[in-house]
DNA sequence: GGCTATTAGGCAAACGTTTGCCTAACTTGT
DNA sequence: ACAAGTTAGGCAAACGTTTGCCTAATAGCC
């Protein structure tokens, strides 16, 4: 018997030599092959390994496998709290499902999702999770490799496995709301640097408002560079109101919840009741907005269910088919 | 010439037959120990690796060289934006210092945070990062081994490297911002399920209070149990009401921003104007306070910062040195 | 008693690196 | 011209797994 507690190096062979038998079988037996031998050499085996302490070291098996069962993450600024929601919901998820997450942050630049790309690959990770990605030459490449890529949230030009919301539907349900509303005139903000799902959302919005009757001139719009939604918000709602004489809209919907935050903050300079003189309607559904942001009406969005939904396109990308694009409900209740 | 793109499988022996040398001395070039080969080699080999996309592969140099580069964080919910914070920031001060994070949600639960150490030490990761953890069977096994493993936010009871605040300091700042503005009598609320950190300041406000004058039956203390800080905020601050005929205090202390949330959504309820009716004090500084709850007054801790830390102790670690706690500075002006 | 199946398990070759050691060939010093 | 030192690079053994193939021995069949 070996010191069974310090076990900083116990390896098959250990566990081979304790049980006297050969690797090889001790491999079998400890990943649950329990035909090839006799139930006695099980027994055997099993008490070595529990006696020794022995833990498969993920290394030389992946090495011998090819294949890691690590997935990375590339995700931009963790602080939104609605990226982090997907990122816990998927780590959760790959978890079950046996994996480990290597979490990215790509502050939404180019160059640093290119060397994270890089690094990823160096590590042969299974696959890739791409949160509101950005376009690149290494992620052009990856996709050409054909390496197993799920986009979430934001699509990809270029085409690929794709988990998020109607974001069309979702803008079209904001539209909805003003109009049962009676406020037949809302307005829209939304970042300079349009990604595909802020852009579909105002689409949607402005595109519903106009199919019921709103005349496309009178629905306004502004936005705002930079990255930090928040900013983004305050200085889209400024650009907005300093636009136009008719000072604030009745409605007004921002393509994010931290926009709205943005918004509300100038609303509040500005003297604006919020939301008794202007409804402010945000996306994401912040669980923070019931306890100290009551006044903002929010599209929900269910990240918590996108996790699962992630692996599932995984599992298919893996099974050689390239998916349908999986499209959550969003809600928000007239 | 090879396909140059393709290049699923280019490894040391692909680029060593592409450059007429051996696996031995392509290792050595790409390593950047150039001194053991003539310049004209380094120069064919260098070609010869980009002209094939050689990327090294890390599985097999974890396994060669028995380290993996790799860093796992375990954290309870990354809901909570100081979670998010430090994860940001650990992961991008890790990424300059060359190495990857595995990120786990632990959700505070001992049993998960058993089963991700045990599967961290299966990926053979180099170090461990550790935010509010809580004390498990498997975390003093790993602490026994002598892994290096770095306590961030709250302290481990047996000991080992820290990174967070001086949480009685900061207790104290709050009682005596408190003092400052003649609040003479405030109240605190806190988590039933005291961590270190949490009781800490606690017990730093109600010293510092009783240290200037004031009587310790008159500070008033409640706490509620959960995991969710914000309804712990909510539940804590109407167990403090109406346990005393006194109502609402004029100053309430919440040891996080997240518990002032929730006591704001209860003085909401009640009719209870924040801040002036109360002046609600919190911890952490959430970067949204200024957006959308200016109402808040909270103690500063730059987690930005806590990532460069991490690493520094870690290092320290693999040096071989049990490193001292590393407290960064807090701050409230008066 | 021969013949074929099955069972139980070992051998050894990968997987992609790194690195200690070895050996030629060349340089230098005297 | 010869010994000693340097340079340039190859050999092969690890690291810890997995797995195709092989071989005994036992069992079953007629």
């Amino acid at each position: 018997m070996q010191r069974p507690v310090s076990a900083a190096q116990v390896s098959l062979a250990t566990v081979a030599a304790e049980a006297g038998v050969s690797v090889a079988t001790v491999s079998r037996i400890v990943n649950g092959e329990t035909r090839r031998a006799s139930a006695q050499t099980v027994m055997r085996v099993q008490a070595a390994v529990v006696a020794l302490g022995y833990q498969p070291n993920h290394v030389g098996r992946a090495l011998r496998r090819r294949q890691s069962r690590v997935i990375a993450m590339l995700a931009p600024n963790l602080d939104n709290p609605a990226m982090a929601a997907i990122a816990v919901s998927t780590e959760a998820a790959l978890r079950a499902a046996g994996y480990v997450m290597i979490l990215c942050d790509t502050h939404d630049r180019a160059d640093l999702q290119d060397e994270y790309l890089q690094a990823m690959r160096s590590q042969r990770v299974q696959g890739y999770v791409l949160v509101s990605a950005v376009t690149s030459p290494a992620l052009s490449e990856a996709l050409a490799r054909g390496e197993p890529i799920v986009f979430v949230s934001r699509r990809n030009p270029e085409g690929g496995a794709y988990v998020g919301i109607d974001n069309h539907a979702a803008g079209a349900a904001a539209a909805d709301y003003c109009l049962a509303r009676a406020i037949t005139e809302p307005a829209v903000i939304f970042p300079a640097q349009g990604s595909s799902s802020t852009a579909e959302r105002v689409a949607g919005f402005v595109e519903r408002l106009i199919a019921r009757g709103v005349e496309a001139e009178r629905i306004r719009r502004a936005s705002a560079p930079g990255l930090s939604h928040l900013q983004v918000g305050y200085d889209a709602a400024r650009a907005l109101v300093s636009a136009s004489a008719e000072g604030w809209p009745k409605g007004l919907l921002c393509v994010s919840d931290m926009m709205a935050y943005g918004a509300y903050r100038l609303a509040v300079e500005r003297g604006v009741a919020i939301p008794e003189a202007c409804l402010l309607i945000g996306i994401d559904a912040n669980p923070l907005n019931a306890w100290i942001a009551p006044w903002l009406t929010s599209v929900h969005i269910p990240y918590p269910d996108f996790g699962a939904k992630v692996v599932e396109q995984l599992t298919a990308l893996w099974g050689g088919t390239m998916p349908d694009d999986i499209l959550l409900p969003h809600s928000l209740e007239l």
